[in-house]
RNA sequence: GGGCAUGUGGCGGAACUGGCAUACGCGUACGACUCAAAAUCGUAUGAGAGCAAUCUCGUGUGGGUUCAACUCCCACCAUGCCCACCA
């Protein structure tokens, strides 16, 4: 018999593939669409780590088909864009020449894998053919007052020299280039993605994803791609209050502030908790604020100001973002902010911590419970006034941790330290609680005489004697000392409910928790202090921080607040909202981190933008007709330093009649982003040719959404983020039928080089897939990558593993000789020659057949393993038997399924074939070995028929000799017995 | 700082809903075949003790729940990814 020899076999069937188009039947009932996210044809060619999710699509595109499904299984080039461009730059040749080349060796290297693409389905983003189309969105988003100009400042790569988005910064760096991004205020194309914002959040969740009539369904995407997109996203609830803005008059008067209104000057700020305005004691704006402008005349040192915004405009994004420096701002002097609900005049300033774009790029500070400006006002000697005190919620965390307190006491008792965890006088409520749950532990303080005993409490702790209490005027904190002079600051909550306070008993009952728990608190920390005998060691110093400095900026109960002292956080916001929409001066406000989307790039490579700027008649969009606005072709396509796009100079294909007016226009010359393209592709795929539509009408609904899309996570916040608005988009305008584009989203982990680092150039670990296809085959490539671990893993390389994989495909092709009569099939259902390995056999059906469904490609392989190690075990297999193996393995390694297939007689493709069933009587075993432990622990086992009764076993277990040694003489308490599984005694 | 993951032999990893931890693959050792090597096949392979039967320990650490914990609960440690002055 020949030998398996994959070098001969893969490509006499990938040519048989090809030629019959045995993939590519669509007119079954079932439809699956298939998608990988398509390549960018760099310079570099494929390493073994991209095809791993290409691998997967085609495992089950392959499955699918079995199954009887019409499978959509396409591939196409993200063609423009930086990277191709770069590229073709610094290699002195056309980017579209570089993109055609590197076309022909990506495809040539997919085609060695024998992917079931249609390749009559190709596309190229940077096709007319194709960009027609994504222009023609644009226009239509132009219509909608969706793409509108902007002269906000962007971000600016100076290499690049280009604009970009947000989404492609690195830290403040260039994600291409690595180089400092700067402000530049330019004018741009920007694309109203916030629009969207609330939908593309919601519909991550809700049920929505569905065709707008169908019935509904879950979008069946990774937890943490979720999570990631709704962080981008960034929704947050809160409210906008104005302040009104006055001046304070030049010369002193007797009068302590002469107020002098300004009519319409207010200071919007944007807050998410309004709960804390009472503890708001200055306002701060962002240096592009404004308002620093409007009010140049009234402010006194406007010469300081304006150097600070100067040096602030200066900093780079990571001066100002990546250093966890000082805070810095300047107070605008002369003008001072009206708190409406206290009517407190606050001092204004400008600093750098608060962002121009976020908001209305002004804050209420409330140094007490932001630790921002906490920071900033301890800096500035701000006052900071306390207005939440904690509830018993925002210290679950403590009270989870009392079983760890009761172990503790034990602890120290061993140590000969007594103690007791006390509630504090207004602590009863949650000292109740302990008291409760731990009667020997604890003493519930219930007046003032016992309060005394607050000292023992901290007595207890190891500090013998409070010997000073003071009172620090700024933070109103409570200040202990113990022996040691060491001071403990429990906190600036505390002392609301000091004992002094007159009305105990109220406070008992409204704001009793709260202390209780931050005494708990402080009674933890000391605890670990007492057990390392009074050594205060690194890490509970900074316990010790948290009484100390941290803010507290979690919700709780209001204090300080005037009327709405005493409710809870949530429901103060609520009161407090309803009084500002009241009162006009503000309301409920939704805000997003999530920025509309820079739409232009001053580069060559990429989509014209479809617009002509008249002078007399504005921006006016490209007609539909004239579309595609081809790229010219030029000889000269670098960048330009002056921030218009290369194309800004090519005046023949500048200068354009106005299609409104026929006066003379000029036409837009910044290019689409490189995601502009990808934002739809997966459409265009289902109806490639179409020059009417950018899909068929018929043809989108037979195949939208996309069933499975497989990638890599770095796409979570971009691609996959602008596939959804635009998806969104065209629904909207009733291009697609359907709210989401992606039904099921799996992310595919990384293959890192053999040293565990990442794969490249500069570590020099790049394995190269056509070596290892020419060394072992396409299919043991295949096998080994979905063999190598979970899916979504990030996994070293191991050129090994391969070698297990060519070793495995050995043995089922040596396999074959074991065939009883390789001429006679023989029915499954009548001829079970052997029961063992049917079983094994039907078990691994049903595996495979589960874990492909689950992306668990590696147990679905080993499952298979095991069977051929079974097989291998026999003097003599069925044909039948070997049919199904070689069935279950045809997703994972078509060619030499295929090859065999052909071997054992078969005139017609393996493709053509049925994805085999099991018999769920055949998985069931005959004999099982039923484990017999005592007390827990595996002792022995027996061999039972399957389903034996309790009753039998017992007897049967009993009489074992290893058994009875254990047994003797002692009595049984209990018999646990599961079902053919285990029986356990327990004496 | 925030969010999300992950932690099991020499290595990649398996273990369904709590029920024999280490399946499967790699590596290693020994053996068979061979003049020899490769390939292939067989046996062994978590650690420790013992001549042995066998026993003890063992899934990042410390606790807890349970007849029984990789799996559930609490606390902690470590690593990775993403976001990061978003008020």
């Amino acid at each position: 018999m020949s030998k398996y020899n994959p070098a001969k076999i893969e490509p006499k069937w990938q040519k048989i593939w090809r030629e019959s188009g045995i993939y590519k039947d669509y007119s079954r009932k079932n439809k699956f669409y298939a998608l990988d996210m398509f390549p960018y044809p760099s310079g570099a060619g494929l390493h073994v780590g991209h095809p791993k999710g290409y691998i997967a699509t085609d495992v089950v595109s392959r499955f699918k088909m079995l199954k009887g499904y019409s499978v959509l299984h396409p591939m196409g080039w993200d063609a423009f864009g930086l990277p191709a461009e770069n590229y073709a730059i610094q290699n002195k040749i056309h980017p579209e020449a570089a993109v055609k080349e590197n076309i022909k060796t990506f495809k040539k290297q997919l085609g060695l894998f024998g992917f079931t693409y249609d390749w009559d389905r190709e596309i190229n983003t940077a096709d007319p053919e194709y960009y027609k189309w994504t222009q023609w969105i644009f226009l239509k988003m132009f219509e909608k007052g969706l793409a509108y100009e902007s002269d906000e400042p962007i971000n600016w790569c100076p290499s690049c020299k280009t604009g970009l988005a947000l989404e492609d910064l690195e830290n403040g760096l260039c994600e291409r280039c690595g180089t400092q991004v700067v402000q530049k205020k330019m004018r741009q194309w920007v694309l109203k993605m916030t629009e969207y914002a609330d939908r593309l959040l919601e519909d991550l969740d809700k049920p929505s994803f569905a065709k707008a009539s169908a019935g509904e369904e879950e979008l069946d995407w990774e937890k943490s791609i979720m999570d990631q997109q709704k962080n981008w996203i960034g929704r947050s609830e809160g409210a906008t209050i104005k302040f009104e803005i006055k001046l304070v008059p030049k010369t002193k008067s007797s009068e302590r502030f002469l107020r002098l209104s300004l009519g319409k000057d207010w200071l919007e700020v944007f807050t998410t908790r309004l709960d804390t305005i009472f503890g708001c004691t200055y306002c701060v704006v962002g240096p592009e604020h404004p308002i620093i402008e409007k009010l140049k005349d009234k402010i006194k040192n406007y010469e300081e100001v304006e150097k600070y915004i100067i040096k602030a405009q200066n900093k780079t994004e990571l001066e100002r973002t990546d250093l966890q420096k000082d805070k810095t701002g300047v107070e605008l002097q002369g003008v001072k902010a009206i708190n409406p609900f206290n009517n407190e005049e606050l001092p204004l300033y400008v600093a750098d911590y608060v962002l121009g774009h976020y908001g209305t790029g002004a804050v209420m500070a409330v140094p007490a419970h932001d630790e921002r400006d906490f920071e900033f006002a301890k800096k500035y000697k701000l006052p900071i006034k306390q207005v939440i005190a904690p509830d018993l919620d925002s210290y679950k965390k403590t009270i989870k941790t009392l079983e760890a307190l009761k172990k503790l006491r034990q602890e120290a008792r061993k140590e000969g330290i007594e103690f007791w965890l006390l509630g504090g006088l207004a602590g009863a409520f949650h000292a109740g609680i302990i008291y409760r749950e731990h009667d020997d532990l604890d003493i519930i303080v219930k007046d003032e005489e016992q309060y005394q005993k607050i000292g023992g409490f901290l007595l207890g702790l190891g500090y013998k004697k409070i010997r000073e209490k003071k009172v620090s005027e700024k933070l109103t904190n409570t200040i202990y000392r113990n022996d040691e002079g060491m001071e403990i600051d429990i906190g600036p909550y505390i002392n609301q409910w000091d004992l002094k306070d007159k009305d105990f008993e109220t406070d008992l009952k409204r704001l009793n928790e709260s202390e209780a728990l931050v005494l708990s608190k402080i009674f933890q920390i000391h605890l670990k202090e007492i057990l390392r005998k009074n050594r205060i060691e690194e890490k509970d110093r900074i316990d010790l921080e948290y009484l100390k400095g941290k803010v507290f900026i979690e919700d709780g109960f209001l204090v300080n607040s005037g009327k709405y002292s005493g409710h809870p956080s949530a429901e103060a916001r609520e009161k407090m909202t309803e009084w500002l929409e009241k009162k006009k001066i503000g309301g409920k406000k939704v805000n997003y981190k999530m920025r509309d989307w820079v739409f232009s790039r001053q580069r060559y490579w990429g989509e014209p933008i479809p617009i002509i700027h008249c002078e007399k008649c504005g921006t006016v969009g490209v007609p539909e007709k004239n579309l595609p606005v081809e790229l010219p072709k030029v000889e000269k396509y670098e960048p330009t330093e002056t921030g218009e796009g290369p194309l800004a100079g090519i005046k023949k294909w500048v200068d354009v009649k106005c299609p409104k007016c026929g006066g003379p226009g000029k036409r837009e010359t910044n290019t689409m982003p490189q995601w502009a393209g990808s934002s739809w592709y997966h459409l265009r795929y289902i109806d490639p040719k179409n020059d009417k539509e950018l899909v068929g009408k018929e043809k989108e609904k037979k195949w939208m959404p996309v069933d499975l899309y497989v990638g890599g996570a770095e796409h979570a916040t971009r691609h996959l983020l602008y596939a959804r608005f635009w998806h969104k988009f065209l629904y909207d305008i009733g291009s697609v039928s359907t709210k989401e584009p992606f039904e099921k989203l799996v992310h595919v982990g990384l293959i890192q080089g053999e040293d565990g680092r990442k794969m490249s150039k500069r570590w020099g670990n790049v394995i190269n897939p056509d070596d290892v296809i020419s060394e072992f085959g396409a299919d043991s490539i295949r096998l080994y990558e979905m063999f190598m671990g979970p899916f979504t893993q990030n996994i070293a390389w191991s050129t090994k593993g391969v070698v297990g994989m060519r070793r495995f495909l050995e043995k089922v092709y040596r396999l074959k000789s074991k065939i009883q009569n390789p001429n006679i099939k023989t029915n499954p259902k009548s001829k079970i020659q052997n029961y063992k390995l049917d079983t094994v056999l039907h078990k691994t059906i049903k595996k495979v057949t589960e874990d492909i469904e689950n992306f668990r490609f590696n147990t679905a392989i080993s499952a298979m393993m095991i069977l051929v190690n079974e097989m291998e075990k026999e003097e003599k297999i069925s044909s039948t038997s070997y049919e199904l193996l070689i069935l279950l393995l045809s997703p994972f390694a078509p060619h030499i399924a295929e090859e065999l297939w052909e071997k054992l007689g078969n005139k017609k493709s393996i493709f053509l074939e049925k994805w085999p069933e099991y018999d769920p009587k055949l998985i069931r075993d005959e004999q099982i070995s039923l484990v017999i432990q005592i007390n827990g622990k595996v002792r022995d086992q027996v061999e039972v028929a399957a389903g034996v009764k309790e009753e039998e076993v017992k007897k049967l277990a009993l009489a074992q000799d290893k058994i009875v040694k254990y047994i003797d003489g002692k009595n049984i308490r209990k018999i646990i017995f599961v079902p053919d599984r285990l029986i356990n005694f327990v004496i």
